[in-house]
DNA sequence: AGTAAGCTTGAAGTCAAGTCCAACCCGTGA
DNA sequence: TCACGGGTTGGACTTGACTTCAAGCTTACT
């Protein structure tokens, strides 16, 4: 019993939609064998993978930026305890940067709002960072993608 | 000089764009009297509205949210500080939750990835809460929607 | 052997929150 | 007079992260 498994055994087991699977393989994220018929084989490790691309997720990285940090791991050997350590090494800082900004929004709850006062200068005050890196079409992010001149 | 701006004016000084502006509108978030040419024209307090909304949509919640929260404010008088508090009264909760579950994170970024034991199992204990309530077509969030940008 | 469940592909659809565009109107100043 | 900076509209487009679909093949079970 060689380990690999089908893509809906490792949608069961991830809770990632199958669908979402190939959405992933298609964007590198993930690899597969293919069995003799074409269908998908994944090797178990792959599972960490999805774990690691879901948690990601969750502390708000986009499918991209988990992609380049999915690339840092070594190419040529079962990545570490400790290599899959160092690409979230730098998201701590991320997280309390937004847990600062709903500290700040908390805040704003009674002092902008509840005073009456509320202004965007006072609420743009509220966000000085995570400014979106983003230019171009597409949504913008609001309060903070244009400097403060407004 | 009545108290009345253009959507020029009103962009400049919420430093929202225009074309937001005339979204917004479109989809019931604040209203405009118009000008005998047919040209928008609003009365300041949209300002106030329009803070609101920038605020909530930091705060993570929807248009569609918005715009139910919106609806409870009087339609007869001009809201009070009252008013306004009282619609933000529940988001204390939620952005508690949305710190609590960043903190869970930022544990698991330790000790679910740091440990080598990274498992959906174990990540999926990271946020029992938060599931998502859609149901039906277009993205799941997986692992507990993902009710609160970022 | 037959059938149902599961897998394949590419293309198209979805959803939110807007942006962009073309074609047009309107008022002001040189 | 006429260019210029604002406005108007509807419709198409964008982005990210997927889902859905159709048509056809494979695998598993009875």
């Amino acid at each position: 019993m060689p380990d690999l498994l089908t893509i809906g055994e490792i949608s069961r087991r991830s809770g990632v939609a199958a669908s979402a699977l190939r959405f992933y393989e298609e964007r590198g994220l993930i690899a597969s064998e293919r069995a003799g018929s074409g269908h998908r084989r994944y090797p178990r490790p792959v599972l960490r993978r999805i774990a690691f691309i879901v948690f990601a997720q969750r502390v708000g990285l986009s499918l991209e930026e988990i992609g380049a940090e999915l690339a840092r791991l070594p190419p040529d050997r079962a990545p570490t305890r400790r290599d899959w350590s160092r690409l979230s090494r730098g998201w701590s800082g991320r997280i309390d940067h937004r847990i600062a900004e709903l500290e700040r929004l908390k805040a704003g709850l009674t002092e902008c709002i509840g005073c009456g006062c509320l202004s965007l200068d006072r609420c743009r005050l509220s966000n000085p960072d995570d400014r979106a890196a983003r230019i171009g079409p597409g949504p913008r992010y609001w309060m903070g993608d244009r400097p403060l001149a407004g």
